[in-house]
DNA sequence: GCTTGCGTTCGAGCGCGCTCGAAGCCATAG
DNA sequence: CTATGGCTTCGAGCGCGCTCGAACGCAAGC
C-alpha cells in the first residue's frame, strides 16, 4: 500500500516540471561555446549574485580574465566550471570540497581517478539526501491527511 | 530515453532500504506512547546531541518536565514534538518557522487551517528540493559516465 | 565638465544552527 | 570521605556561505 504510494509521488516529482527536457537543456548548456560574458550576464545565467561570483574567484574556485578597464570577462570554460561550481553547490556539496576538486583539474590527468572518487561520493551523498526528503515529505503528507484528528492516530503535534 | 532513466532511478531511490517499512515504522514511533526518557535516550532516539535538545528548549519549541534533582525528564508528548520537529529541520524548515508553529499550537484549534497552511507549504518546498536534487543527480551521474572523454561532450570541468 | 552608473578591491559583518566551556549540584562507587 | 561522572544554567564562540560597505576608477550622456 504505502510503496505504492511512494512510487506514484516519486513519479509525480520527477513528472511535474517535463524534467528530461529541462536536464538536456542544462546539460547542453554546459557543453555548449558562450561568447565572453559579463559579470552581471553570468549572474543572470547562474542566478546567483555578482558578490558571489566574485567570492568563488577570491576562494580559487575559477580564474576570471580581465579587460583592458579591469573588468571580469567569463570566458566559456570559466563559464562551463561555473555552470559545474553551483551545480555543485545547489546539491550541497561544500565549498572545501570544490576547493579540492579544482586543484585536482591543476593537477592535471592523474588526478582523473580520484576527481571520480568525488563524484561518486558525492551522487551518493545526493541520493541519501533525496531519500531522506522524500521520507519527510511522506511524514509531511501523512501529517497534512490526518490534520484536526486530535483523537486520531497522529498526534504528531 | 532520458525520461525512463529518471524513472527508474527514482524508484532505485526508494527502494534501496525497502523506505515504505522505515516509514512506517517511524509514524508509529511518532504515534505511540513512549516511557519518560532521559536527555541522553531521548538525543539517542533522535540522533542528535542533547546540546542540541537543550537549544531548542531554549528556543521555545518544546517545554521539558524536571525531575527531583533539576534533569529532564522527556515525557511522551515532549518526545512526539522532538521526533516531529527533528523531521521537519531535517527537511530544512528553519527554527523561525518551528517557533512560529509551535506559537500556533499553544494558540489552539483555532489555528489549525493556518498550520495546514504551513504544512502545505513546507511539502511544496520538499517537493521542490528533490526535484532540483533529482536534477543535479542526473547531471553527476552524466559527468561520471563520460568522465575521460576530454574531447568528448562534457567538457564539464 | 560633471553626474550617473557599473565595475573594481578589501576587509568586515551577518544569519543560521548549533557547539562548547565554565562553574556548580547531586549520587553512586571505591 | 572523596572522587568520578553526568546532569544543570548561562553566555560565548564557531563554521559556513555568503553579503555588504567603503573608497575608488573609468566611460558614456547631458
Amino acid at each position: 500500500m504505502a510503496t505504492d504510494d511512494l512510487m506514484s509521488r516519486a513519479l509525480d516529482q520527477l513528472g511535474e516540471d517535463a524534467p528530461s527536457v529541462e536536464a538536456i537543456h542544462r546539460l547542453a548548456d554546459a557543453g555548449g561555446a558562450h561568447e565572453p560574458m559579463a559579470i552581471n550576464e553570468v549572474a543572470e545565467l547562474l542566478d546567483i549574485s555578482p558578490h558571489t561570483l566574485r567570492y568563488y574567484e577570491r576562494a580559487g574556485l575559477v580564474e576570471v580574465a580581465r579587460d583592458s578597464h579591469g573588468h571580469r570577462v567569463y570566458h566559456s570554460e570559466a563559464v562551463r566550471r561555473l555552470v559545474f561550481l553551483t551545480r555543485m553547490r545547489l546539491s550541497g556539496m561544500p565549498m572545501r570540497d570544490l576547493q579540492h576538486y579544482v586543484t585536482l583539474v591543476d593537477g592535471g590527468e592523474q588526478t582523473v581517478p580520484e576527481r571520480l572518487d568525488m563524484l561518486l561520493e558525492h551522487r551518493d551523498t545526493i541520493r541519501r539526501r533525496i531519500r531522506e526528503l522524500t521520507l519527510s515529505l511522506t511524514a509531511t503528507e501523512y501529517k497534512i491527511a490526518t490534520y484536526g484528528g486530535a483523537t486520531g492516530p497522529d498526534a504528531l503535534t
